[in-house]
DNA sequence: ATCAGCATGTAAGGCGTTACATGATTCA
DNA sequence: TGAATCATGTAACGCCTTACATGCTGAT
């Protein structure tokens, strides 16, 4: 079995801008990144050991004055790796929304309680999609800048499905009413 | 820490319409459900055990001939805890799409890489789409049954927003080229 | 006869979340 | 001075996937 874990590659991915320290790449998955994958402390930094041994990272204390802090540089082999990875077709997408599930067994209760779901669901994407629409503003005065490129369109994928989700949320209440 | 397994609850879902199998419920996992929710056998079966300890379902011998088959229902407990759970308004709902993740370090490679995986995802979506379509065909037809109109909300989410991936997949093309 | 599908389960391992533990700095 | 944020990590635990192990049945 090969290795499956991704935070691998998102922190090569993220260190292949810059170098960063693990600090810095959990606030920068906690950005645009979140809306497609997450990460966590306990997550990243036994990952940045594990590539370190691996050598696709070397690491650089950074600390000032007591404060301890270690960045992360991405090697050539780093670098390697990161590509190939971008350079295999397979790919897996991934989809586990708990609301969903509630709908489909939602028969078992009142319709209000189905509505009162879809409602709550709704409620979420609105917000999310209002950050989105923020990141796509600042991204696209920026375009310039080649990589951005990338990044506005992940954000308009999930511009585009977070507002079919709003128009399936009218429609859905509609039916259940 | 509270109770997180999701499994639990699609299993007493489909036990509350009827009695099935563990091979059974796998089997209708993998239809409709399984675009937003996911089982497995290593995970199913050990599932119905903790459930049957905690008396949310009871099982019973329907071995035939040597054959070895165990039907499961669920009990007035069972049905209580699946109510509780579709009217607690709390519910994840995560995306990991390695595709997107692909896309965003996109500028690493070369366009042509991230045009190719953007199609492999479109194919994807597009065999996906069609067999939702024809879910939704079939259960159009009998929106008499009341659990039903459920099961084709919850198809029609997923229709809906595949098309909206399919809208994005020609406009990120597009950008690329 | 053989192969796909029916049917039950276990075991190992990987991955991730959450909570914990510790301490410095900056700003109100 | 106290709270928020910076900064690094570990430990426990839970959940899921994959592979394995076993055997029957029905159709070709």
């Amino acid at each position: 079995m090969a290795r499956e874990r991704k935070i691998d590659m998102v922190i090569l991915g993220l260190l292949s801008h810059e170098d960063l320290t693990g600090y810095d790449i959990k606030k920068r998955i906690d950005g645009a990144i979140s809306f497609f994958w997450k990460g966590s402390f306990g997550n990243i930094y036994p990952a940045l050991k594990d590539m370190e041994d691996q050598e696709l990272i070397t690491k650089k204390d950074i600390s000032s004055s007591g404060r301890e802090k270690i960045a992360y540089h991405i090697t050539r082999r780093g670098k390697k790796v990161l590509g190939d990875w971008l350079k295999d077709e397979q790919a897996s997408n991934e989809l586990r929304y708990e609301t969903l599930l509630k709908l489909f067994f939602g028969g078992v209760q009142d319709k209000k309680v189905s509505v009162r779901n879809i409602e709550v669901f709704e409620e979420q994407v609105r917000g999310d999609l209002e950050l989105l629409k923020e990141y796509a503003k600042t991204l696209k005065n920026s375009l310039d800048d080649e990589d951005h490129l990338y990044f506005y369109l992940t954000v308009t994928f999930g511009i585009d499905s977070y507002e079919a989700y709003l128009k399936w949320c009218a429609k859905a209440k509609k039916l259940l009413a």
